[in-house]
DNA sequence: TTGTTATTGCAACATTGTTGCATTTTATTT
DNA sequence: AAATAAAATGCAACAATGTTGCAATAACAA
């Protein structure tokens, strides 16, 4: 197993993302960090936080990427089978952590991942 | 209301995504065509069929854009709130209609539309 | 402090999707 | 069977997002 370095992009980043509400995008973080380190550093740090499990990835309901912070609150088993709320006012992506959908698949499908993206009006903007 | 007219690149790609047991990239649609007509018009034609309810637009799990015709059964309502499989190892992405999953959110939250995609291996390549 | 190698910057490239505008095609009217 | 109006297309140009190769740099273990 390679190892990893703490480097001041890594930092900056998943401070970034572990201080917000929402989850961000590529470009919010670039435009956050402000030409701390160049873009393609900033794909490379996003990848390493996900791979390292500090951070996922959410597909947007548009097929926009962003990241969120891990909350690895239980100790050992921590699931990203939550449900994401794309508001499309505000365009903000938020974890909704409690929201775990049931569903039933057909046998002889194994899964292994799962994107469960809803879209609509948050509470914030429904005023 | 404006209206819309059949044009054979709309009938092809219709044709193609009809016929298809699994969803379509806008790539794979362009590889099928074989030069019939333009990407950009291969890109109108799908916005133009979506538009019409006659084919509904999958977000992948990587972000991917594919596109798979709508089945109709029932008379009145129809909705899109099924859940998609994404096959990691023949990266086909297949509609489960007749898979809805249940959830609940916190009030306040007003759903507008849903994009639910579960990746794995497919029974196909489960053998 | 030095050596190893993980990480970065930069340039170049790839993919996906959008826009403006002149031209063509469809479908309706005469 | 024209003539007509506007929907649809082709093309070129652009934008956004993400990837790759490679030389230079920085992290950190020894
Ligand atoms: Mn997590
Ligand atoms: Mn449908
Ligand atoms: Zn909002
Ligand atoms: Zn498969």
């Amino acid at each position: 197993m390679k190892q990893t370095r703490n480097t001041t992009a890594k930092t900056e980043i998943l401070k970034l993302i572990s201080q917000s509400t929402v989850a961000l995008s590529h470009s919010e973080i670039q435009n956050n960090l402000d030409g701390l380190c160049d873009r393609v550093t900033i794909y490379r740090v996003l990848d390493r936080l996900v791979e390292e499990d500090l951070v996922h990835k959410v597909v947007n309901i548009d097929g926009g990427v962003k990241y969120a912070s891990c909350n690895h609150k239980e100790a050992v088993h921590h699931s990203h089978n939550h449900i994401h709320f794309s508001c499309e006012e505000c365009h903000t992506v938020t974890c909704l952590e409690d929201v775990k959908p049931s569903f039933e698949l057909p046998k002889r499908y194994q899964v292994k991942e799962v994107n469960f993206t809803v879209s609509g009006i948050c509470p914030e903007c429904s005023s």
